[in-house]
DNA sequence: ACATACCGTACCAAGGTGGTACTGTTTGCC
DNA sequence: GGCAAACAGTACCACCTTGGTACGGTATGT
């Protein structure tokens, strides 16, 4: 349905308050409280954002959750690929576990071009933004200019 | 999980199929034998895309749909808002029945701005691409330039 | 030792999706 | 008139994904 899943939401979140307590080291209970989230929740999301690499995790007691990179440098697109795994808008681009296309009309299909192009400018869009504007809430819009690089992609 | 459903993509094959032959009028099993696709599923897609106005039906025998419209109003966007119906990428700007935000967090949120800005951008980007040029398989990409519009939304 | 807090995995209910079936109604044609 | 073609409407079902919970395990500071 064309939507980002409620977990990935609670990524964002976790992942933005992470950024703005930088270099501390956070407990989950602390983000879900404060979101009024449920913990299991968060400490799930929490998880993935570890096994991608975008925070830091420390155990035992007093430890916790941090966010030790540049924000700056870290995208939307970085944060929701981690969370919601390779995707794509239309299954015309994937592949089975074989390797072959999923697609069976691929070849002669009207809409893949068009899907390829829109899906990249999506996945786009989602990289234009850094962690470092999530946190700060300013909002850089990202406006669409159509034939702004018209590709004829084969 | 961030894809259109297949119920859409069918829709725009099929859409795209009666546009390249405008003005005539085809039976949806045409349709689906030449996409290799289950005929309910077609006629499913279809009765949508009459229902939203996207296409004319004719019942009886020698009946089925046509395109009449002018492919170079038709968007992308539309015929996708027919097929998905209302849509959001997130649930912040959602309400339910009674007209409340879902969303609890909703004011203290800061992926709302964001979320909404991209949403806007997404959805300019189906907006941009005429059927006319889905029907023709040109590709005019749809690039995103950050900062093109900055736009702070209250 | 013990409490804190992350790790891994498994589980479950609910909702959405993809697909099918069946009955009705309209219309062209013999 | 009768029949077949083709859309209309609705209901149904299996399957998968999603949101959420539970629980035992491990690391660590006090």
């Amino acid at each position: 349905m064309l939507k980002i899943s409620r977990l990935t939401d609670y990524g964002l979140l976790a992942t933005v308050y992470l950024a703005r307590k930088a270099g501390e080291v956070v407990a989950a209970r602390e983000i879900a409280t404060f979101y009024h989230l449920p913990l299991p929740m968060i400490t799930k999301v929490l998880k993935t954002l570890h096994a991608g690499g975008i925070v830091q995790s420390y155990r035992g007691a007093g430890g916790g959750y941090s966010f030790d990179g540049d924000a700056d440098i870290v995208t939307l697109g970085q944060i929701i690929e981690t969370l919601e795994g390779p995707w794509n808008l239309v299954e015309c681009e994937s592949v089975d576990e074989s390797g072959h296309a999923v697609c069976s009309i691929r070849v002669a299909c009207p809409s893949r071009r068009f899907m390829f192009g829109i899906n990249r400018a999506i996945k786009g869009a989602f990289e234009q933004v850094t962690l470092a504007e999530l946190t700060q809430g300013t909002m850089p819009f990202a406006a669409i200019k159509k034939q702004e690089l018209v590709q004829q992609h084969v």
